[in-house]
DNA sequence: CTGAAAGCGCTTACAG
DNA sequence: CTGAAAGCGCTTACAG
């Protein structure tokens, strides 16, 4: 008697902080646990009308299941982890939020959630801990390095895991935007405009993509017939003083038109060509990479590339489930781009 | 012997990745699991002798604890919320990912992680399955608004939690810098240079931030006797076009000075003074909030209140975990700020 | 100081 | 179609 009395107090308590579980309301509707279970994921042969009720049941009474205790059942933690750059510039930012964005959004729409790390070269520990704490049922890279600590760590720990940017070792999963393509088919627009003295001015080096671009930008060059010349590459600018100085050497050799690969870099040379006095586009073209929010109400405006990051993210996520269940995906994925020409690069002034 | 042989199978295979479990430790060293589990956490009376018989044995065979059981079995996730806005401005990014750099940091310390969300008063449905879902024990709001749904939400589902930024109701937890002191000792510099015509320009009024930067600002100008003209505070200043508007409008009022409630808007109020010919520091100074990386290389060197977002992040996470813990803290923690006076500012000119 | 046992809230063969 | 029971890997009163 008094340990009933106790029961139901436990339980209305429950019922105001929706605390219920599967045991209250199987005892409620009088089925086992098993068959509320059942009724819950779909999984097992359940009569539909026993289905109905169970259903109607939590609805009404607001039972949420709880994750860790399925979690542990199944061997699972319905999180994923997403790794950033602890040492990422500060334009880098937007692209990666929004990759998170669409990556939220598909986690989220299959119940599962994002736990945040920072990782790079420098100090893979955070990569570790979720690891080695079994927080994460598979992990998402935001970018891929040359030589990338946090993949080999990956690969090694045996975890699923997929980039976001490319790799040279085509035995990871990973997702990227064509960048080799879109970089050659920008700069065979300038080609075709006339435009021949072509600089590229980028960021590390070291970076994957980096080296795509590149070869994009290269590429364009070779199928028309020309090659690029050494002052006319800048790599590894990574602040606006070296911009200013790679600019002002294209410049002295002629340069008709400046290539940014990404809309920081952007910035910074069109301040120096105001610095210098050299007239965008009548002295010199301007194009750069991301059409980002950077550019926005540039005069004039930046002929661009354009890409989707929450696409990105949202592929991203959506094959790394896919091949944690099993199914068969394509290691690469590979998504379009948008080529803005604007007023930057108009020959006909 | 055929169950034998397959156990020991399964040991083996268990050793190579890591999955030894609390009970495989309990067997090889001839204890119970009770021992092993109180040798690891400390707690409960366990002889020193057997306490580092088990150390020794989980440090050489790498044995690493499941969270989810841990977490099951004491009905924690050992997981924190990271709410941020989803409709935040690009240049709201770089505070809002150093401020995650030292929550993370913290966190990890105490063998916590962080779990995001995005959240904003259009769209709070990721927090509340965070909630729903059990998926963490407490959560960190990056920023406030002063009708936050956010905030109201978690009030009435009874999750701890604590804001990064300040809030009227001084009931919830909440960290924050000193933007209302911060801003009244600026502009008290200013006005001992002799400057009268101060301007001041801020981002959305709906923020809680902006009000205690707008009081510091009125309450400086008070101090000196001056009372604030409509046209020198100008709010909701959300776009170049906006701060074009209300710069030339205090350009025509006669503003010797324009104070910017954050670098993007400061970096839009320089490049309308260069379009408008107007000099800094001699025809007008310029001071600024946050001395982020938008202001980096600024020539002239900006003016500019600085605070220490990494900090937060730490303060944040530290006191809410205390909370959660059941210890005394204080509502409120205000954290400092420094005042960095550069060439913007100068009067000598 | 140590251990057997129950419990956290689910899932899932297995049996009926 | 449904249920009893074991199990996921921990923790923690309780008893000794």
């Amino acid at each position: 008697m008094n340990e009933n009395s106790n029961k139901s107090i436990k339980k209305e308590e429950s019922f105001l902080n929706g605390k219920i579980t599967i045991a209250d309301v199987a005892e409620a509707l009088g089925v086992s646990k098993t068959t509320v279970s059942r009724a819950i994921s779909g999984k097992g042969r359940i009569g539909e009308e026993t289905k109905q009720r169970v259903r109607e049941y939590i609805e009404q009474y607001n039972y949420k299941p709880n994750h860790l205790a399925k979690g542990l059942a199944q061997q699972k933690t319905y999180n994923l982890g997403w790794v950033v750059p602890g040492d990422c510039s500060f334009s880098d930012l937007p692209f990666f939020q929004t990759c998170l964005g669409g990556i939220i959004d598909y986690a989220s729409s299959v119940d599962y959630d994002i736990v945040v790390a920072m990782g790079s070269n420098q100090d893979i520990s955070q990569v570790e801990r979720l690891v080695n704490n079994r927080k994460v049922d598979g992990i998402i890279l935001s970018r891929t390095l040359e030589n990338d600590r946090v993949v080999a760590y990956l690969k090694q720990a045996g975890i699923p895991f997929i980039a976001i940017g490319s790799s040279q070792d085509s035995s990871i999963l990973q997702v990227d935007s064509d960048h080799s393509n879109a970089c050659r088919e920008l700069t065979c627009i300038l080609l075709l405009r006339g435009i021949r003295k072509l600089g590229l001015i980028g960021g590390a080096s070291n970076l994957v993509v980096t080296k795509s671009r590149q070869k994009g930008f290269v590429d364009a060059l070779a199928q028309f017939r020309l090659s690029p010349e050494e002052d006319f590459i800048a790599l590894d600018i990574d602040s606006p003083l070296k911009t200013e100085q790679a600019v002002r050497k294209m410049l002295e050799k002629g340069a008709e038109c400046i290539v940014c690969m990404d809309d920081s870099i952007c910035t910074s040379v069109i301040a120096t060509l105001r610095k210098l006095k050299v007239s965008v586009p009548k002295d010199v073209k301007v194009a750069s990479f991301y059409n980002s929010v950077l550019l926005e109400n540039n005069t004039p405006a930046i002929t661009s590339l354009q890409f989707d990051p929450k696409q990105l993210g949202i592929v991203a996520c959506k094959t790394l489930l896919e091949k944690m269940s099993g199914e068969e995906v394509n290691n690469k994925t590979t998504l379009g781009y948008d080529v803005l020409l604007k007023e930057s690069t108009d020959i006909t002034q």
